[in-house]
DNA sequence: TCAATAGTGTCTGTTAGACATTATGGA
DNA sequence: TCCATAATGTCTAACAGACACTATTGA
């Protein structure tokens, strides 16, 4: 399943089955084929676009798939922000993720399978920066970050914490955007490890 | 594939195969059996005891499967403390992880997948008190955290952030056990809701 | 000049880790 | 008495969020 930044939002390709029914793009393995070359194989194919970024997401036998199969095996992947703005050749189509209704209930369940694994891995994976130019301003890249984990974040506190990673350096040039002061153009270039994990999370449901 | 925790480390469940090399205990699915039903059924046959505790870990299929399947859904149970004490009917073992080896390269994924797996839902859902008895000391529950985690804790920060939980509470029972103060006894009563995640973390590998 | 956005400085509350101290039993 | 472990209090550094402020452009 393929996801890409469009209009400020996250938007999921779908591609039109027989029917009228909208699916999840998807395709056997052939021979020998690694999983993850099928995944990769499947999202160049549908979206005309290859994947910036991979992750399997899990197994699922519940609910149906499109053609009966006993198993699907789910895939996210990301494909470069502009890739999402023409529909690529047949009869697929990229629909925001906020107004996808009516898949079947394997299908949902990946769906949100994939939001999930995308969210997890963000603090793990350079995600974001594989999904915007090399060069990029520092509120596109809180923009990114907000698209993907789905809620807004503190500007002065993301950019502190980004400052202490040492993940961006600023190139020489800058970008003026309508209105307001230009911002200047970063690039991605981690520099320096990371703190390790501090402490025990008690963040159950209760 | 069952874990347990045993003599201060985790242990896992290895069965012999018809040859003589150790494997992960797998079964086929039966029918429309679930997923999740046939890896609990797989560890009650195996271990002789339910797991208590149960995540899907992925799909796997490079390397070899014992019986060349192509495709193997891997999955992690945890198994009671005590459970691991005596060895289950057939022929199987538990094993310490730190000296498991020899495994074929997709067994090898899995295991590494299976800890990886326990460790990245530890604070998200109340898997070390599954694995204790309903009355433990503070000091059992630390030591099974650690056991979980595969690194040390700080006594203090860790019963500070327990108690900024509200996970469990004081039994008016008390043990003592060889030499210092005894320890007060606790059990699982899980009563607020946690805070929100506050802040994005870049914890890249750089 | 006003509006809008970029970027920064300061303050405050929270929390993790270090350290020390008290409490309480067994050897 | 000494030792080992439980349990707790205090201090400090790191950090997130709030807020305000300056900087710089286009309308």
């Amino acid at each position: 399943m393929a996801l890409t930044p469009r209009d400020g939002e996250l938007a999921v390709l779908l591609e039109r089955e027989s029917g009228s029914r909208w699916v999840i793009p998807w395709e056997a393995p052939r021979g020998d084929e690694r999983l993850d070359d099928v995944a990769q194989r499947v999202v160049r194919e549908s979206s005309g676009s290859a994947p910036s970024w991979l992750s399997q997401i899990g197994a699922f036998a519940d609910g149906r798939h499109p053609s009966d199969l006993d198993l699907s095996v789910g895939y996210v992947a990301l494909v470069p922000m502009g890739a999402g703005d023409e529909p690529p050749s047949n009869e697929a189509e990229w629909r925001p993720v906020s107004e996808v209704a009516g898949l079947g209930e394997r299908q949902a369940t990946i769906l949100q399978g994939a939001l999930a694994t995308v969210r997890d891995r963000l603090d793990l994976q350079p995600i974001a920066f594989r999904l915007l130019p090399v060069s990029f301003t520092l509120s596109e890249l809180q923009q990114m970050y907000e698209l993907l984990l789905g809620r807004r974040l503190h500007k002065a506190s993301f950019r502190r914490a980004l400052q202490a990673a040492f993940l961006v350096e600023p190139t020489d040039e800058w970008r003026s955007e309508g209105r307001g002061r230009p911002a200047q153009l970063y690039r991605y270039a981690p520099k320096r490890r990371r703190r390790g994990r501090r402490g025990v999370r008690f963040d159950l449901l209760g």
